[in-house]
RNA sequence: CGCGGAGUGGAGCAGUCUGGCAGCUCGUCGGGCUCAUAACCCGAAGGUCGUAGGUUCAAAUCCUGCCUCCGCAA
């Protein structure tokens, strides 16, 4: 089975890595190109992309897919299959009609719920106990393809998007080889999606970081680990901005308004008041400027008054 | 040359501008007090101030090179 591979992030490198594990001749990979990254700005390339360079794989990093060029290079890699993991760009329609085999996707949540770019975080952000991974034809229209393989999984309480993401790619991986195979034995289902139970995630913005402490400690605490590790949930206590990266909750009940902070000493530990009077209590923060440390590490050498 | 911050006992920080005894809040160890404590009191150990040079009577502090770490932005 000729197959092409497209994908970016993490989440992809993880498929690649079992294809070629799984033995299957990849005969060319497409990433998004390389761009200006961290201190320095240096040029940095995807993870997809490095993992391709080392298996010696042609890499192909067109700007655009539109223009025809896309077209003829896929083309001439003569596939049988396409398959696409977290890309980072939607498929013309003209791309999807080169490989005989069809163009298959693995998508990390159970579609029809939750299309779109972000599908693990808005699954946490929105307190879900479960998700999941599937894989599906793709097809013109936001990943709106027939269904093949799925498989589901718990959301554990504190996990945060980014280590979701991480079993996410691995059980993305094994259901992706397992549809390759079930497509190259021709016994792959095919299900149409239940159009009633459509909904989107649309791409994390910055916009989402301020948390809303009139919320359950629970939905803080969604929210917190729904944006980690990227952009990250934010909290302006005593002063500053601080990026939160985990909380604990506790046993305590206020009558004092959602967002006070109630305790702030290295003993008992940020302990801030939510929406329903239960208190959270903040156990991993990012002053501006400075590294991630503990709530009580930070308050060593930064104390926060109460008033 | 994208912008910026930081290396100081085990942790988090102050001190650097304006050079002059190594400091704060904790932790650790020993002792004490209390019905009790995430409480309090007394005492102790623990630091080549990232590194190499320079200036100086004197450098954590000023100058120069280097190393390491981190934030933002993408």
């Amino acid at each position: 089975m000729r197959i092409v591979f497209m994908g970016t992030p993490a989440f992809a490198e993880v498929s690649l890595r079992r294809l070629l594990e799984a033995g299957f001749s990849v005969t060319g990979v497409f990433t998004q190109p390389d761009k200006p990254k961290d201190r320095g700005l240096k040029l940095s390339h995807s993870p997809v992309k490095q993992l391709a360079l080392e298996a010696g794989l042609p890499v192909f990093q067109p700007e655009r897919l539109r223009d025809g060029t896309a077209l003829d290079t896929l083309r001439s890699l003569n596939p049988e299959l396409v398959a696409v993991v977290a890309y980072g760009r939607i498929i013309p329609d003209a791309l999807l009609g080169v490989p005989p085999r069809g163009t298959v996707n693995i998508h990390g949540s159970l579609l029809p719920k939750y299309r779109g770019a972000a599908p693990v975080q808005h699954a946490v952000l929105n307190g879900d106990k479960t998700t999941g991974v599937c894989s599906m034809y793709l097809a013109s229209g936001l990943d709106c393809g027939d269904l093949i393989h799925s498989e589901e999984t718990e959301i554990g309480e504190f996990e945060t998007a980014g280590e979701l993401l991480g079993r996410l790619s691995k059980m993305g991986a094994e259901l992706l080889v397992r549809t390759v195979r079930d497509i190259e034995a021709g016994v792959a289902p095919r299900t149409p999606q239940d159009c009633g139970g459509v909904s989107y995630a649309p791409p994390i913005s910055r916009e989402l970081r301020p948390i809303d402490w009139s919320g359950t400690p629970r939905q803080v605490v969604k929210h917190i680990c729904g944006l980690l590790p990227w952009p990250g949930a934010t909290a302006k206590l005593g002063g500053h901005v601080f990026k939160i990266f985990a909380a604990e909750y506790t046993d305590n009940k206020t009558d004092r308004p959602a967002g006070t902070i109630v305790s702030a000493d290295f003993k008992r530990g940020l302990e801030v008041v939510c929406g329903n009077g239960e208190t959270l209590r903040i156990t991993q923060l990012q002053a501006p400027g400075n590294r991630r440390m503990s709530a009580a590490d930070f308050l060593r050498g930064h104390p926060i008054s109460l008033n």
